[in-house]
DNA sequence: GGATCTGTGTCAAGATCTTGACGTGAAGCG
DNA sequence: CGCTTCACGTCAAGATCTTGACACAGATCC
């Protein structure tokens, strides 16, 4: 197994070199990758639940719980506990943010793709749709 | 910011599914991926330093470290202490069990490109290189 | 209505990885 | 040669995420 020609090992490196370009780039908000993902969701879809913004970052429930405590603390995120599920929606501060923090990672994405025309872009986006709807039938 | 539409977010959504992906092919192996990861890099490159390790696998030399203990102790490397910087290699039991396991994750990349041509992974594997190649460039 | 089952929030524990720092060797340069 | 610089291995500490478990709400079915 040639680990250069392997197009698994081609993801991980072009998703590690992505997050770590996130990473540099949302360091001078104050923000990780995890939470701005969390934001991101949220500005999209308000009032979801803890469970629901754990499936679409990619970590536990728990961890979720985590990262949403911490932005509560910050003042950019707050709860509305009508019931026993907490729905969570963005601050005005935490729209501020999350404003000035999706600009910077569509910079770094464009920075990315910036060898790629819009057809080759929708292209490579369908090769990765594909790729992980194949994954996700059971074999 | 459509989270949809956006070419990162599908590149982490698919290299999660591979990531689940190939610890449920590996489980059976005994094996996590980073430790996987570790053997496949050591069968491509024998005698290799610490260091050079962690960073094919993506961690840092304090992590491959740990993780260096745990294969020794399962009897797959071992460590030549020639110098300062030990060099490290398979055990034959480590090859024999980094030849079922590189066989395991092949069939999970196989199934991730089933829906794509021989033209079409060319093309993609091309693709994700030259993002990362962008990404690499400090702006 | 009552039983079963799935999904959720939460607690505790553990594993894994990172950041930071130190001492030590090896190479580059005056 | 002596000095600087850099990379490596390693120790300690901390943060982050996961696994496992529990109780509870809502839906479904009889």
């Amino acid at each position: 197994m040639d680990v250069d020609s392997s197009i698994g090992y081609a993801l991980k490196r072009t998703a590690t070199a992505l997050r770590t370009a996130m990473e540099a780039s949302l360091r001078s908000l104050g923000l990780s990758v995890p939470q701005y993902s969390c934001l991101e969701i949220l500005s999209a879809r308000p009032e979801i639940s803890n469970a629901d913004l754990a499936r679409g970052v990619f970590v536990t429930r728990q961890a979720m719980h985590q990262l949403l405590g911490g932005l509560q603390e910050a003042g950019l995120v707050s709860a509305v506990g009508s019931g026993r599920v907490q729905r969570y929606s963005l601050t005005p501060e935490g729209q501020r943010v999350i404003v000035a923090a999706s600009a910077a990672v569509v910079a770094v994405e464009e920075r990315m793709l910036s060898g790629l025309g819009a057809a080759e872009r929708r292209r490579l986006h369908d090769d990765l749709e594909r790729c992980t709807a194949a994954l996700g039938e059971r074999a």
